[in-house]
DNA sequence: GTCTATATAGGGATAGAC
DNA sequence: GTCTATCCCTATATAGAC
């Protein structure tokens, strides 16, 4: 008689498929879809280039079920940031934590989507559009009447949007010319990108105080 | 007796040479080093890809020619639109008009630069960071100077200088989801493109009045 | 200088043994 | 499931005729 399989408390050793998964999440993040490298990806998971086919048929599904993955485990997080209970301006002090929050964990992430958006923008564009832009009309709303209550100056909802998500993404896709121009190390780089997170509430606090 | 060859006074056709630099320039901005084709770039300009290695001997010092010529074309007018003879916060505001018009005229350069300074950052800082960073240490101690004497808020100028050049950059890289998530049409994004640049100074404005 | 033809290399994908 | 061997296409680069 079999015995039921007991739960997973002990971690098991990683088994093929999830290693493949793992070197490809690194190496499509790192060199983007054109630059990654099948035999790369096999290297790095200590098996052979065949087998990437056979779990999954071509580069590009693996490709695919990467990024959805990743894609899906960070982006749904960004409209969950925005805090529906408090003032407006609280509310993206608390977006920017969050947002610069991902980024800290996820370095590579921003350089990789805007490389993927330009060199094949209606992939990401139809997996994730539809997802932002319903918050995005949502928030905006809630923008032009903190407007009209003179919570905050007036100032355009669009250009507001790119303010923000711009503050917070630049330094990471912008890293290594900042460090040259500015003279800093990797390590007072680090330190910058976690003060970032206080100075550009700040900054779009002022920016936006009536 | 030979003729002393005319001035060029009515621009001579294109020849060979000129065909395939400019050919190359539009591929490689397009589509980045190793996304560009050599079959490309001799279709666009109307030559055999055996030409491409008669006049450059390889694809990597194609790419060398290009780029050093268009960056060499646009980097060195940033330090320039500073003007040194007016108010702290009116030559950031030139620099910004300065800045956004370069990008108008160059909307795919941003993306570009992204791309190959996380590809292969060494390359591109080598070849600029310094021209810029001397320049950025001027600008540093006129801020600080500019705080000291309440002209401005005290500001980290390492901060600053991201938030100025991130909220021009931004939008040019972003561009595709920009679009889709807040519903523009590709004229009202050039139209938003350009109210960006009085956007952008109002906003570094209000957030550094004292 | 410009072309055709071809060499050479790299990378994604498949066949088939085990 | 995992490996070896190989196919095949694409892209850079070169040889050589004109």
């Amino acid at each position: 008689m079999k015995v039921a399989r007991q739960p997973n408390l002990e971690p098991m050793p990683e088994d093929t498929e999830a290693k493949i998964f793992r070197a490809a999440e690194e190496e499509f993040v790192a060199r983007g879809y054109k630059g990654a490298r099948m035999q790369h990806i096999a290297d790095q998971a200590g098996i052979n280039k065949s087998l990437l086919h056979y779990y999954y048929r071509s580069k590009e599904k693996l490709f695919r079920a990467v990024f959805s993955k990743t894609a899906e485990k960070v982006f749904p997080k960004i409209p969950k940031m925005w805090g529906w209970d408090v003032p407006l301006i609280e509310r993206m002090e608390r977006f920017v934590d969050g947002y610069i929050d991902i980024l800290l964990k996820n370095p590579m992430l921003p350089s990789f989507v805007m490389h993927e958006l330009q060199q094949n923008p209606g992939q990401l564009v139809s997996m994730f559009g539809d997802l932002l832009s319903f918050p995005f009309q949502k928030v905006k709303e809630e923008i032009l009447r903190s407007m009209e209550s003179g919570e905050i100056r007036k100032t355009d909802p669009e250009h507001l949007l790119a303010n923000v998500v711009g503050l917070c993404v630049f330094p990471f896709v912008a890293r290594p010319m900042l460090e040259k121009v500015t003279g800093m190390s990797k390590e007072e780089f680090d330190q910058f990108l976690i003060d970032r997170k206080q100075h550009v509430k700040e900054f779009i606090h002022r920016a936006l105080a009536p």
